[in-house]
DNA sequence: ATAAGGCTTCCAGTGACTGTAAGGTCAAGA
DNA sequence: TCTTGACCTTACAGTCACTGGAAGCCTTAT
């Protein structure tokens, strides 16, 4: 299978795939004259990865979890403490989200949007009141 | 005033003001030894840059709100649109981030996190149910 | 005089791609 | 047979907002 097929099948740009070849995350085949050939196991871990990143893991974390994926060794705990440490760092993020978001829609609330100058936002930008 | 005791009072890396001199948001004037000097108002757009950076505002949002701060004759509206873009794009963000946050929380509630090495975890990974 | 600390510039690296250019390959139709 | 167009290749630059490090000048205190 082509890399235009393989992109049309996962969903993910043919230049991204080849980004994952080249940091080593797959690694299909050639063919003769110089093209990748992807076996069913490359459509696998793309869809693997895909699935991660769609989650928000970094692609460190996709090839820690990729390789206890293929070590049937692995214990639980060792993808859990990923995933929780994932999590922990998604929760930080929606907390600075949410706060900028607080604060922005006050101040989106407070702005009058017209053609007159006086603006409330750019009031708070230059000395914000203390709270 | 040099670029160390800017850095303190703004707490933006001195490195980080240098990059902001770089790509034309601040231009401090230069004494004979080729120090940076930074007067009231170079403080002053700092602050402003630091807290908009703070909201989430992308560097060229800054540029344009300094713009419209230093604008009198701005209208309301220009500022509250920048604003609006930005608080729908922070919502966005919360709406995927929080995708994820429940997709991962209930994966990591599923998984013992044990010396075992069956992981719902890495099975939804590698072929999530058709919900 | 020297040592410590602060300042300068320049270059490279981060993450995860994305865009673009220049060119090779292949299948179908005139 | 030729050509067109779709597809593939590599290599290099750009994104965003910094951050790190190296090499070297300047200032201040001892």
């Amino acid at each position: 299978m082509n890399i235009g097929d393989v992109s049309r099948q996962s969903g993910l740009p043919a230049k991204t795939i080849r980004y994952y070849e080249e940091i080593g995350l797959i690694t299909p085949q050639r063919s003769a004259n110089g093209y990748r050939v992807f076996r069913e196991q490359d459509l696998h871990k793309l869809a693997f990865i895909g699935r991660a990143r769609a989650l928000g893991f970094g692609i460190e974390d996709c090839r820690g979890l990729m390789k206890l994926y293929e070590d049937t060794d692995r214990s639980s705990a060792e993808v859990k403490q990923i995933a929780e440490e994932h999590l922990t760092e998604i929760d930080r993020k929606i907390v600075e989200l949410t706060g900028m978001r607080q604060t922005l829609t006050r101040l989106v609330h407070a702005c009058a949007g017209d053609d007159r100058p006086d603006c409330p936002i750019l009031a708070d930008l230059s000395a914000p009141p203390a709270i």
